[in-house]
DNA sequence: CGAATTTGACCGGCGC
DNA sequence: GCGCCGGTCAAATTCG
């Protein structure tokens, strides 16, 4: 049984509470020790008073000096703060205008009918998002292709406070959006390893997502061909979906990672190249779910967590699952969109976006494969910067800050969220997001998630623009702003706390075993 | 006693 | 055609 997997992970409240500090207390930290060591040694010499008043004397010296680096350290967030939003403010203004230009698009009837299915519209603007968190019913599909799992059926009481993390990717545009609902914050705290991986890696199946849905759906694979210049594209297309898959890297100590969801484990094997063994788990929330999962530890670090998810919910999902689910679903989804463009990875990274985009924004943890018959998109966040504690504990804007544990994609949403609420970005910007999710902090679910709805609405905008090729590259300009937002360690610090705070939810909720 | 887990066997795909 | 390997099945075992 793995009854124990579910207790909600333990809050390391210590390290939380660091959420607010700044890089300047970051610094503060790492000096202090240094003080408290020579006082320390001082007291423990009891004949030499001069020494200790000379040791005292240094210690004063430090903390001024500590002082001193944290003012530096004020003004240098505070201007990386007004970079950020007049960036921010950039942003919005090509957004809109391509906004503008989408809108004169979508009336064109160039958009396929397949509606529903995810990342269906080979040509139409398919938003194809990779989402973590959950979203309050309903408004989940915005963009159509949004079918994430909550959505599908999730009681609207339950999901009132949720968190989630999206990312999406406009077609043509490569616009990704990340959007963040509150959640009790709650779980903040409780990140189980609080330093999580996450690796996500969708099938192009994904369809995955839709074909969760038992009776709406089409074959995966043919929800999301395109009708277009198929050929053999098609078959291999349909081949992918099949295996579409999306696995998440955690760094968690407990047997599997707590995502909400009901279990069954029905094998394990050894498989080659790593030691350690691989569960395999079908999910029971409902009797006909198709979704499974694979658990197994890295070999490297036994500690990193590697679930891979296969299929779509084709039931409702506790509020705690909506998150893992709807990050599964919307990155196969993003996956079969990619796949649905062209026949095969090269030609998608060189072609439009989908796939490209997403392996380009991500940043170098995350990856995104489409070699195999099962494409994957590993988003790794095992990285330390992803830590909220180390984070938050070290000096986020010193050099060899590591800005690329997180996905380049994320901080899109990110930018989003600053953007509709830039006062308390500039009020938190050591950690927002750790604050809504994390600390909980006047955290407010409905603003958030309208302005990632919004920011959504306007990556999808802004990819149908760019797929008219009117305007200027839209990628670049994303490309760009990715850049720029993930190396912002507050951003990171951000996502870490919200990943966290997602999984600690999910182990309280999770009636995993 | 029922349900979940364990674990060896079996099956199908893939590469040589 | 053969062997390897990943994935699944199902009987045996364990647990609550």
């Amino acid at each position: 049984m793995e009854v124990a997997v579910e207790r909600p992970m333990p809050v390391k409240e210590e390290k939380r509470t660091d959420a607010k500090p700044m890089a300047a207390l970051g610094s503060a930290r790492s000096a202090l020790p240094i003080v408290f060591e020579s006082f320390a040694s001082t007291q423990s010499d009891a004949a030499g008073i001069k020494q200790e008043e000379r040791t005292l004397e240094a210690a004063k010296a430090e903390m001024g000096e500590v002082r001193e680096e944290n003012e530096r350290l004020k003004t240098m967030l505070s201007r990386i703060v007004s970079q950020y939003q007049s960036l921010h403010t950039h942003f919005l203004d090509v957004v809109k205008v391509h906004e503008q230009a989408a809108a004169n698009k979508a009336k064109l009837p160039t958009m396929p009918p397949a509606p529903a299915a995810a990342g269906a519209g080979d040509d139409a603007d398919d938003l194809v998002s990779l989402s973590l968190g959950t979203r309050p019913n309903g408004s989940a599909r915005r963009k159509g292709h949004e079918r994430s799992s909550s959505s599908s059926g999730g009681t609207a009481a339950d999901e009132g406070h949720q968190l989630s993390l999206g990312l999406g990717i406009a077609r043509g545009s490569g616009a990704l959006s990340a959007s963040a609902d509150d959640d009790k914050a709650s779980g903040a705290s409780a990140a189980p390893g609080s330093g999580g991986v996450l690796n996500l890696s969708s099938d192009s199946s994904s369809g995955a997502d839709d074909a969760a849905k038992p009776a709406a759906a089409s074959p995966p694979g043919a929800a999301r061909k395109s009708p277009s210049a198929g050929e053999g594209a098609d078959d291999e297309v349909q081949q992918q979906a099949k295996k579409a898959r999306v696995s998440v890297r955690v760094k968690c100590d407990t047997p599997t990672m707590p995502d909400g969801c009901q279990w069954r484990k029905y094998g394990q094997k050894i498989s080659k190249g790593n030691p350690c063994p691989r569960a395999y788990y079908r999910c029971t929330v409902a009797p006909q779910c198709p979704v499974r999962k694979q658990v197994q530890r890295c070999a490297e670090d036994t500690t990193i967590l590697i679930t891979t998810y296969e299929g779509q919910h084709n039931h409702q999902l506790p509020p705690a699952a909506t998150a893992m689910a709807s990050t599964t679903s919307a990155a196969a989804a993003m996956l079969t969109s990619g796949s649905t463009t062209s026949s095969s990875s090269a030609s998608l990274a060189a072609h439009h976006l989908p796939l490209a985009a997403a392996a380009g924004m991500f940043g170098p943890t995350t990856m995104v494969s489409t070699a195999a018959s099962c494409p994957t998109i590993t988003l790794d966040l095992t990285n330390p910067a992803a830590q909220p504690h180390s984070l938050m504990h070290s000096s986020p804007y010193a050099a060899g800050y590591e800005s690329k544990a997180i996905p380049a994609a994320w901080s899109n949403g990110y930018m989003a969220y600053g953007g509709a609420h830039p006062s308390y970005y500039a009020k938190n910007s050591p950690a927002p997001l750790g604050h809504l999710f994390g600390g909980g902090v006047s955290s407010r679910p409905e603003q958030l998630y309208a302005a990632a709805q919004s920011y959504l609405q306007r990556a999808s905008s802004l990819g149908g623009g760019g797929h008219g090729g009117a305007v200027a590259p839209p990628a670049a300009v994303t490309d760009t702003l990715a850049k720029a937002i993930t190396s912002d360690p507050s951003f990171q610090s951000a996502l870490a706390a919200a990943i966290t705070s997602v999984m600690g939810r999910g182990g309280a909720a999770a009636a995993q075993k």
